[in-house]
DNA sequence: CGCTCCATTGATGCCAGTCAAGAAATGTGG
DNA sequence: CCACATTTCTTGACTGGCATCAATGGAGCG
């Protein structure tokens, strides 16, 4: 089906393996297997039970929430690189959200019991698995500040420059949204209509053009410094 | 000044350290001091470098954030027991948030060498250690869904149910507000006018009477199930 | 070509924020 | 211990921004 053979070159150039010697990846390896999503797959649901965490290879998967009146929040995308389900590995708690896959997705699920291993033995990878959980940490820190103190416009505009990431200023700059609108709506805690209005407005005042996923920041500079 | 001998026992019976041999812990002990704070006394400002984390002895911390038009959001309650600052140890970053007393407090500062020196040492603290960071993630994850998915009036019903916590059900249950109803409004993210609004409302439906920071919760049950 | 999904746009309403004033509680100094 | 100052809390009137509801417009796909 898949070659195993590409599972340990993939590991070991992630963060949290980058230093590990070739036959600690190859322990890893061993208790990694690939999934293979589609498009709208559910990897896991909210309240069940963790057996390691994941990888993305290639495609998107999105974390939520759901309220019990049927409303959906996206709390967090994953791309190629990115992993979830560490924090939950380490306490005896279900998943607090669910996974599903947005497009057709490869994802590597490693096994509790070899990260456990890694920590008892290697100090470093116990650091570097502390490090990865410490910016999660921050990362959702910045969500509850933008959530909290940034107005659904301030935020649309911070999306927008960081997804710029690389590229720190110019003009012209083209940037591509990584999800639906709908679903990039729900992680900034706004409605697809305000998103849509929103997006028309800073066209209007010729700060970006969208074109579907595709949006020209006309200037970064500028953009950055609007006020709503 | 203060009595030195009595932080290996404090520490003994926090969750981080309770499994620790007594050398152990006197070993984290020669890495803490004990800091008295006055009331409204900053303990750190967002953006200072991290040099260990703190462990509240008696008082109240709280961790906050500050936007550009100085609107203040309070990101975290700390008291009596629980730690804060730890994930901000193991990044190169700076704190995110600032700390601030809210109350006259003695707090432990831990100092980060100490720590890194255990989890190299001791793979079971480093569990811990990784334990404690996930239930931090798992609060945050918490206040997103509050904050994104509940209205406000629910989330003060939250707050009043989880500050139960021990006492699972009742009649007239007893609570007490932690901190100054402006720094729990701005905890749930609302304002203190909503705030008051709110806690009238549920006493004008009978379902609470409250008293400064008094709370009696006339029925438990009811309150839960309380829908607007 | 028709279907489904996604995005946009308009009209409307409501909840919570804002502003402002007063009451209550807390703290302070004589 | 009292009078005063300051902070904290409450209440009212008003406003506005975002959600909601509803309808239409496109894009992709079988």
């Amino acid at each position: 089906m898949t070659n195993p053979v590409k599972i340990p070159a993939f590991l070991a150039h992630l963060p949290l393996f980058c230093e590990m010697s070739p036959d600690e990846i190859e322990r890893i390896a061993r208790g990694a297997r690939e999934l293979g999503l589609a498009r709208g797959e559910v990897l896991f649901q909210r309240g069940d039970p963790c057996t390691g965490f994941y990888v993305v290879m290639h495609g998107r998967v999105k974390l939520a929430l759901t309220s019990p009146q049927g409303i959906e929040k996206v709390v967090e995308l994953i791309g190629p690189g990115q992993s979830f389900g560490e924090a939950v590995m380490f306490m005896d708690k279900p998943y607090p959200v669910y996974a599903q896959a947005l497009t057709d997705s490869m994802v590597l699920h490693i096994g509790k019991q070899v990260i456990v291993g890694g920590i008892d033995s290697d100090p470093n990878f116990c650091r570097k698995m502390l490090a990865g959980l410490s910016i999660r940490l921050h990362r959702l820190i910045q969500t509850v500040e933008s959530i909290s103190l940034r107005s659904p416009a301030q935020r649309v505009i911070d999306l927008l420059l960081q997804e710029l990431d690389g590229t720190k200023e110019g003009l012209d700059v083209h940037v591509s949204l990584s999800a639906n609108k709908n679903v990039i709506a729900s992680n900034l805690n706004i409605t697809p209509e305000t998103f849509s209005r929103i997006l028309r407005n800073l066209s209007d005042a010729g700060l970006i053009a969208v074109e579907g996923k595709d949006v020209c920041i006309r200037d970064v500079a500028r953009l950055r410094s609007y006020d709503e």
